[in-house]
This record gives C-alpha cells, sequence and structure tokens, in this order.
DNA sequence: AACAAAAATAAACAACTAGTTTATGTAACT
DNA sequence: AGTTACATAAACTAGTTGTTTATTTTTGTT
C-alpha cells in the first residue's frame, strides 16, 4: 500500500513528533534512550519513512509529555 | 510486546472508532464494504485485538468523517 | 573556516503483526 | 424460527517495524 495521502500523513506526523521534541529540548539520541530505541527509528519516524506501533506511539508521547491525539493534532 | 498499557489503549481507541460507527448509524459491515476491507478486521480493531496501521486509520476516519486526531480524542 | 554534535539515509536482516479467509458462536430483534 | 449484527478462533501470507552498522549531510559553535 502506502499512498501518497498517507505518505503525506506520515510525513506531517513526522514534522509534528520532531517538533514537540525539540520544543522539549531533547535530542533524538536523548529520546530513543528515555524509551529504549533505536536512533534510527527514531529518525525513521520523524522523516515519515516509517509509521509506528500504539506502542511505540504512547511511548514517544509519554516521553515528551504529550497525548497521543495531541501528536495528531493538525493532521 | 504488546503490553497491558496498550492493550488498554487499543480497547479504548476501538470503543471510540465503534461509538462514532454506530453514531453515523453505520454497521461494520458497510464500513468495511465503504473502505475495502474485511468486517473481520474492522470487528478486531473496534474490540481491541488488534491495532490498524496508518493507512487503515485514514480510511476509518475518512469514512465516519472525522479526524484521526479526533478519534484519539479523550485516549 | 574548522570542528563537533545532531540528524538523515542506506542496506540487509529478523521478528512480528495487520489483514485475509473460512467457520462457528452468541445476542438481539421481528 | 429466522435474520441481522457482531465476536471470536485458527491458520496463513505479505508487508512492516525496528535493529545494527556505516556513511553522508546538516546544523550549530567557537
Amino acid at each position: 500500500m502506502s499512498n501518497a495521502q498517507e505518505q503525506k500523513l506520515m510525513k506531517a506526523f513526522g514534522k509534528r513528533i520532531s517538533e514537540v521534541r525539540k520544543s522539549r529540548g531533547v535530542t533524538q539520541q536523548q529520546l530513543a534512550e528515555h524509551i529504549n530505541m533505536s536512533v534510527v527509528a527514531i529518525a525513521y519516524i520523524e522523516t515519515g519513512k516509517r509509521w509506528a506501533r500504539l506502542g511505540t506511539l504512547n511511548k514517544i508521547a509519554k516521553s515528551l509529555k504529550v497525548t497521543v491525539a495531541n501528536l495528531f493534532e493538525g493532521i
């Protein structure tokens, strides 16, 4: 699958995570370590190259102290 | 993986979809046909047994005329 | 400009899972 | 009793997430 619309969504979503993360003054490395995940995975998600499982979404949201719904805001 | 917290999230999410769907007066069958997906998959998602890919989330949201963020509201 | 830190990207891989089909069971309603 | 809607099970497949390693590019600092 993975059509154009979906790609766009993923990019927007990744950008949102990236922004929230930066607003918290956290590096990808730090986030990765905090949720016990590889930096590469974070980078892939933030650049919209890969989607994340619910568990991952949840961990990221929790780590950045936002709700999952909030991560989807404006998407 | 798939811990308890994640299970809870998935259940809540499924319940939300179920509610929105019913509020639209749509059956699982109708939703399934509309987004070209099996009824079983819909049932699994609504009962929190399976998570959905972004493409699926998007299709469901679109079909039910809500935003993806809205589906996560209160979750 | 030079350097260091942070991030992006690639490729190959393993493990997991979303979604399918088929079939059966249950609950509510007429 | 029959129908409709939904839940659940099992087995299977295709596709995806997330990993590691390594290289390149971007960004920020001195």
